[in-house]
DNA sequence: CGTACTCTTGATTTCACTCAATTCAGGTGG
DNA sequence: CCACCTGAATTGAGTGAAATCAAGAGTACG
């Protein structure tokens, strides 16, 4: 069991794919890095998230605690060693990975085709219904920061802030403080995040 | 094992997942729709790859044939029956879904952060190395059409043709047909893809 | 040789980006 | 407790890369 302090990486990308984690508490964000500078934030991981299930030999993103997070790392030869002692560890694990599958195909959708207005409000939608437990909730928490977003919907900060602004103030949300969106019409939101 | 002929759609987005395919030969577009018509292509298929491993109850994403496809099809009761008759299908279906999702980020960092060239470029690149077998090529075949290739990239049918005649003017790149490229230059091919 | 596509090329527009201030929130120390 | 500092977020003005709109040029096929 390790905790890993907000700013922290406990994976990089590009480094020897030794271990296997899963995450028992706090939130962090997957992302991979271009020479210059650029980066795309490919999901963020929650308690119970499976990480570092890498088929060659490195990394191929990077993971930074956004809150504290604790974790369970198993080196990549005692996770084999489980996969061979219980083999509903590994029908999990592949219903795991063709779960994030269908998000990624989801977010492809969103880069490639959705507005910045698309783009946030689905984001926002899918904060409510997924992130870290059960049923859609109205108030929704953004542990992440602005840029965290903007690396995520393919934006930058700015339109990020003028979008949530507009959606504010049109009615469909409510931002009491950064960290926190209150949906306040779900409906128009749904209907904001398809066009 | 069944014959599936261009253009014509062997799973739909949406529709209860009751079957299981491997191609075992052609070629086909795996994509995703807006109620508006815009499209995202999620990715493309090819001899030996597995489809429709759906966790929920219907598929998310279409497939159609591009080139003449030859698949076989499983029903959802028979995958499961042989994964538990062979351990070692169920630990190539999870190989294979972690490599997928490692091609998913990174074209999510694509689609998020790339501009035009570079993404042009990062595709003839990826299937010069990629698609159907072995090792790096010279002359990559593109079977699917300049819109299919848009709905890959994020990008108009427009825009992709500019950006092949312009590195074809700065002869990175040679055009003998519509459905091939002569990489003449990779190396700075593969400058062109990372900015 | 004409019809129907697809692809390419050109002109113009637009949405989001860039650059540039403010404003706001959270800490620190007087 | 309040002034100050710092980094984050918001807001505004202007620009630019790719989209849209609009022809024109190839290709395939009957």
């Amino acid at each position: 069991m390790v905790q890993i302090e907000p700013g922290q990486c406990f994976i990089t990308e590009g480094e020897t794919a030794d271990a296997f984690f899963n995450i028992t508490a706090g939130s962090a964000k997957l992302y991979k890095l271009m020479a210059d500078g650029r980066r795309q934030i490919t999901g963020f991981a929650f308690r119970g998230h499976f990480l570092g299930l890498a088929v060659s030999s490195t990394y191929a993103f990077s993971a930074e605690a956004i809150e504290p997070v604790r974790l369970c790392r198993f080196a990549r030869a005692r996770l084999f060693r489980l996969l061979a002692d219980f083999p509903a560890l590994e029908r999990r694990l592949l219903e795991r990975a063709a779960t994030e599958l269908v998000a990624a195909q989801e977010q492809m959708l969103l880069l490639g085709r959705k507005t910045a207005r698309e783009r946030v409000a689905s984001f926002l939608r899918a904060q409510a219904l997924a992130a870290p437990c059960g049923r859609p909730r109205a108030m929704v928490a953004l542990p992440m920061r602005r840029g965290d977003i903007a690396d995520y919907l393919g934006l930058t900060i700015e339109t990020v802030s003028r979008t949530l602004t507009r959606l504010r103030a049109e009615g469909i949300i409510e931002i009491p403080d950064q960290t926190h969106v209150l949906l306040r019409d779900p409906a128009r939101l749904v209907r904001a995040a398809e066009g």
